[in-house]
DNA sequence: CGCTTCCCATAGAAATGATCGATGAAGGTG
DNA sequence: CACCTTCATCGATCATTTCTATGGGAAGCG
């Protein structure tokens, strides 16, 4: 069985007749008849009946017709999704990334990139980062945004330093200073955030080289709860900025610069496996990074 | 593009690798190669991420794949389906059949067909009979039941004699005698059936020939109001004797014996397209005629 | 680090299959 | 009856596919 001949039963069909078939397809009869014969040999069933003038359809021709049919469009269709990839109308982007990110850094970006490729599906994944990079490695997400790790399976572009910074309530005293000692800091009620995430050592690890004597007044394993809390004036935190931007631009929560200690910084990267071709949307996904980032993720053509 | 082209991929898609895919194919490994390397030409697409270990679909390779099963399964329901024609499982029968014939014999016979053959759609035209030769001719039906007709073009087979019989309601004084005059007749009030119908000219000629001067009392276009009006004891009708069976052994109407009158006939026939295969449909509906008639209708294999 | 193993790509020869032009046979047409 | 059209057949040519043998690259093991 051959494509060739179904094109061939369609036209003649189509037609009524080999020699108006065979012109169609840009054959002589002869091949249009062998391609016919072939098709028939192979179903074991006569499909035309030939008479004097030009053939029909017989009842076994008549009921292959349709599926000759289903089978050439299913083909075109295959290769009308092709097309339709490559213009990046259509196609499946899977993104793993660290909570903070995928709450306040994704969201904003995949705005961006669902307006210019609609036609895009976009799963997100949220996980720990290295959880996410075993995805990575897995093939489960193609792209990861997560704190720089390394990994020889693994590119790492380093896209941006996410700050930690001291937040506390408008209405706090140190809100209203702007800015606070290690030991204004100490003597805070200082409200920790989820301990297995990475900012909790983070930010334990900077205080303790500060020389802040901290004693978490409340842990909280919720972002948007302990962010509330702060506001609530039951105590301050130290929170990525990321994830406070909106409320310290609505008022809601002030930042206060701490003086004499080092903010903890995490640098938050992107990554997708090495050596491994990446799906067109996840190009395009990385290239809009490369933009609003102004790094370099692909490797150039030339290489 | 080649059929095997695409059972390749499917095949290495399934078994992630190209040798294994051979295997099921039973060919050489560089044959697959071959393949692939045709359909990703064909496609202008790569469909498959060559990695040490074996092989992945690339997303290209992962939206075509869906189409490519399409395809196959496409080529499969079409060999199932000449399949399930073969077995007689599907099919279509097309007939034409004067009214009478339609109404009174037909249904009786396509019980039985249809008991048989419960997977064949079966659809019946019924028109007189010239019109039914014509749609013969013109292929818009495959089997005709008309009273015999000669052609050319059509092969007919004489199935029975439809006699004309006197009816009469169970309270009619003829009815009570059970046999009548030319004269007997020529003083009733006949119902004469359907100007258009071959039976009116039938019945007309042979009234004259025996020397009934009759004036019809009535005339309807439609045999089941007929029937009834004679059932009323609205006058005396000649009719099929296929259609009024059932009446006579219900007893609602009595055969009434004509002494000294040829009762016409008409002799109903089996037509098909002569010179034209005939679908297995139709062969089997003719092979039930046969068996029904005990006519031989269909021209034996050695011929 | 080198060895082995597995996997896919390539090359050239042989076989297979498709196409073509010419011609024949059958049926329809003037 | 001659003529035209239409499909089937035949043998030659050409293209494609498949095979065997071999090379190169990546992964796994000692």
């Amino acid at each position: 069985m051959d494509l060739g001949q179904l094109d061939a039963f369609l036209q003649v069909a189509e037609h009524r007749s080999f020699s108006r078939a065979a012109e169609a397809l840009r054959l002589t009869q002869p091949s249009v008849t062998a391609r016919i014969q072939a098709l028939e040999r192979d179903l074991d069933e006569t499909l035309f009946e030939r008479n004097g003038r030009g053939v029909s359809l017989t009842d076994g021709g008549a009921s292959f017709l349709p599926h000759a049919q289903r089978v050439l469009k299913a083909l075109q269709d295959g290769r009308d999704d092709l097309q339709s990839l490559r213009r990046l109308e259509c196609g499946t982007l899977k993104l793993g990334a660290a909570p903070t990110i995928s709450t306040y850094v994704l969201t904003e970006l995949l705005k961006t990139f669902r307006s210019r490729y609609p036609g895009i599906e976009v799963s997100v994944h949220t996980e720990y980062s290295h959880q996410i990079v075993k995805m990575v490695l897995a093939d489960q997400v193609q792209v990861g945004l997560v704190r720089t790790i390394s990994h020889p399976e693994v590119v790492t572009v380093p896209l941006y330093q996410d700050e930690v910074v001291l937040v506390a309530s408008q209405e706090h005293a140190l809100a209203k200073k702007g800015r606070a000692s290690i030991e204004d800091v100490s003597n805070e009620r200082l409200i920790m955030f989820n301990r297995g995430s990475s900012y909790y050592s983070l930010v334990d690890d900077a205080l303790r080289k500060a020389g802040a004597l901290v004693s978490p007044a409340m842990e909280l394993d919720n972002m948007e709860a302990t962010k509330k809390m702060v506001e609530e004036g039951l105590g301050i935190a130290m929170l990525p900025k990321a994830a406070v931007e909106r409320e310290l631009r609505q008022g809601d929560l002030c930042q206060v610069r701490v003086e004499g200690m080092d903010m903890p910084r995490r640098e938050v990267a992107l990554i997708y496996r090495r050596g491994r071709p990446l799906s067109r949307a996840a190009q395009v996904f990385i290239q809009l990074l490369e933009e609003r980032y102004g790094v370099t993720a692909l490797p150039s053509a030339g290489s």
